[in-house]
DNA sequence: TCAATTTAGTTCCAAATGGAACTTGACGCT
DNA sequence: AGCGTCAAGTTCCATTTGGAACTAAATTGA
């Protein structure tokens, strides 16, 4: 089996030491799997999600689509279903549901869109976006604790870096295969 | 609203390009976005599990739970159901049924761990293997397709990034807030 | 200008999900 | 040894999920 790039070379006390408070299938799966962009994406980003989304179900009782569905509207007012599908992967059904749930309960506010009318434009109310702002410092905070690990330059590096990818994601296949298959 | 790290400085005409590809939302989330880190994760593994998971289903009817388990055991034979659990975030009862089905299909195959009989050490056979070998080099295909807008200077850099954050976080708060609740 | 196709959002329903309770074995403590 | 607590995996069941079919509006194009 092919190692990861950053297979550990020299014995380096502080890593072992962090090593044994992960599970061993973890660190095969960082340091002896070929997908190592995989899985450090999938296993960083569900640290991050998931005390986010704990904290804000068990305060706001909202579950995570609905909470995304708001979020998306917190940071660009007079967005429509669509959108919050397309940058979220989510299904359409789920994102209907989560927001006639978030309409139901005043959080959210929606508008017909005067230039299509079949497309609604979204808004928050008053207590829609008091929950964006008492959320977004307690996600900060999650995300600074995270990053703290990196210094400042390689904090900067990688944002840089995953910014190429997204940039770059129109190019990027949206099915495997193909690849040599004669028509 | 503060703007995420690298907010776009001088135009440059290929990036303006990419961007016209994005829904605006995505744009915004991805440069008016305090927290840049959760978005560009769950985006860019988002835009690898998708075709990643939707082929497998097609390919070998193995639903996403299903696949993580053989992809596990495939990495490293002999692990137990909660080294999955742990390396992957999934609830253990979606596990458990997961391993149950895998077992049903013969792609896996389990004996009791002699040293803790509550416990079953999980091992492919060979059409679990067969379906491993199979799908790595796509799964590898589809990194290389995604990491091509990196040099390889970059790509390591990346890859090392990302190492430190695994490797710290077992330092990472579990839960949100806590900050400032005196006892 | 009017069919034919696409797109935004909703509804339906079978299937997947995940919290909680349960079973059985391990471990600690006295 | 014997009792209480904990851990691995399973089962139960209410809820969520997401594919597919649907409605209505927009766009294409002959």
């Amino acid at each position: 089996m092919r190692r990861a790039p950053t297979a550990l070379s020299r014995v380096d006390p502080e890593r072992e030491q962090a090593l044994r408070e992960l599970d061993p299938l973890t660190v095969t799966k960082l340091w002896d799997n070929p997908c190592w962009l995989s899985f450090r994406l999938n296993f960083v980003a569900f640290r991050f999600n998931d005390p986010v989304y704990r904290w804000i179900e068990t305060r706001y009782g909202l579950v995570r689509p609905e909470f995304v569905a708001l979020y998306a509207v917190g940071l660009r007012d007079g967005v429509a279903a669509k959108n919050i599908v397309a940058s979220s992967g989510l299904p359409k059904n789920t994102l209907s549901r989560s927001i006639q749930k978030l309409l139901q309960r005043r959080l959210l506010r929606r508008e017909t869109d005067h230039d299509d009318l079949r497309s609604f434009v979204l808004y928050l109310t008053a207590p829609g976006r008091a929950i964006f702002e008492e959320t977004m410092p307690l996600m900060i905070q999650q995300q600074t604790a995270m990053l703290s690990a990196l210094s400042d330059a390689e904090q900067r590096q990688l944002c840089e870096l995953m910014d190429k990818l997204v940039i770059a994601s129109p190019t990027w296949p949206h099915d495997l295969e193909k690849e040599g298959t004669a028509p």
